[in-house]
DNA sequence: AAATTTCTGAGACGCGAGTATCATATTGAT
DNA sequence: ATCAATATGATACTCGCGTCTCAGAAATTT
């Protein structure tokens, strides 16, 4: 039989299969993220040739497996997000399971940094590029773990609030959680972790709060909320 | 729009320009300032190169004037950033402030959505560019308008809130107010905008209510953790 | 009007990201 | 051990952003 080249047959496999693998295959790919996962953590945002160098294989290889730098990017914060998305609250206090979720989830955006602020630059880059009509059918960033997340911590409002109300605190509360409070809490007012945290509790707290203070405002009828429902 | 404008009227340099400058010199930076502006309204974040053959001028030019993209959206942010920087309200009610200057903030914000996106992600590059070390002495975005924006909003609580608490609402407010609530909001919950702009004016009201309850509960001692109604 | 300064346009150039191709090395089944 | 399938590496290429240079056009000065 004629011996011809045919490595494009198996190009498309690499996208997310965590999945066991074997092989070389699944030993680079394997490398390649753990190498990029320790330089994103170190606070670097490596381009997928500076991982091929850290990682000692080929750009072309290195391009095999990533093929952009936003492929590498949604694999890391794939494996920064892992322990986050298997929380489970042992409370059935909606505003302590708030405090739990974010208890678990700051410290290890915090960690990964690097990774979620380049996620959010690319999602924000996705964005332009849809709306300037040249998007070439790409991946499609996530980015919306948060609102499960936060609906799953107030679920036992659920009875309590009326849906509309439940949404909207869900909402609410997503605007205090994740790397956005990262960005303006310390890049903008210079704040460290620990006080990034207690501003980011206390407004999740808060909004806890006041969700419950106007249901229960609804159905009571006086209540230290009432200026609650001048707005 | 109009391309044809005085060379003499042109006293409103925003960046980097020397100070009164007459000529064609200040004719082409507001050429350019106008076109990039108008593209970037449209939905796009052009480069460069784009606004200067939107501009009709020559790429050389064009760099003349805006030395890289982030020169250029620096710029067109000022330009969108005129009305709510000047912003001042009547009430002397704080809440009634903050609702204020959110109805006037971000409005204009969405109407600049492209340019806020532009700027955010420039902000992510710049602090990726720091972290890593190569970062070229340039840029140095700015970012911390609504710091002073929300302090002066709120000015009313300065006597009754403890400085601690004073700071602590105003950076609570801060992750309610900008662009990162466009993003979150409309970007991965779908809202339009009127919804999003009534989620977060519920956050920003909550959140302003919970600071003055509890500044008022400090009375009695125990941290307002507990639930608001039991009196 | 002539001379000088300033502005502009048209290339060439370097650089980094991503793509394509081909030759070689490694693996695994027989 | 052999042979085909597959993984890897070296290299060259496109493309867009930003820089640089230089000659010509416009404006300002005298």
């Amino acid at each position: 039989m004629d011996v011809s080249r045919q490595q494009a047959a198996s190009a498309d496999d690499a996208a997310q299969a965590p999945a066991v693998e074997k092989g070389p295959r699944a030993r680079t790919r394997r490398l390649m993220l753990e190498t990029a996962t320790r330089l994103m953590q170190s606070g670097l945002t490596p381009s997928v040739s500076e991982v091929a160098e850290a990682a000692e294989v080929s750009r072309a290889t290195a391009y095999r497996y990533f093929p952009s730098q936003a492929a590498l990017v949604q694999a890391v914060v794939d494996e920064g997000l892992g322990p986050i998305l298997t929380w489970k609250s042992t409370s059935n206090d909606a505003e302590r399971r708030v405090a739990d979720l974010f208890a678990t989830a700051m410290p290890r955006i915090e960690a990964f940094e690097a990774t979620f602020k380049a996620a959010l630059k690319l999602s924000l880059d996705q964005w332009a590029r849809r709306e300037a009509g040249t998007l070439g059918s790409e991946p499609a960033f996530t980015r919306g773990h948060r609102v499960d997340l936060l609906k799953d911590a107030i679920a036992p409002l659920k009875g309590r609030l009326k849906p509309r109300q439940f949404r909207r605190l869900a909402q609410a509360l997503s605007l205090v959680f994740g790397v956005e409070v990262v960005t303006v809490l310390k890049d903008i007012w210079g704040l460290d972790s620990a006080e990034m945290m207690s501003v980011a509790q206390w407004a999740a707290g808060a909004l806890v709060r006041a969700a419950v203070a106007e249901s229960e405002a609804r159905s009571v009828g006086m209540s230290a909320a009432s200026k609650a429902m001048s707005a």
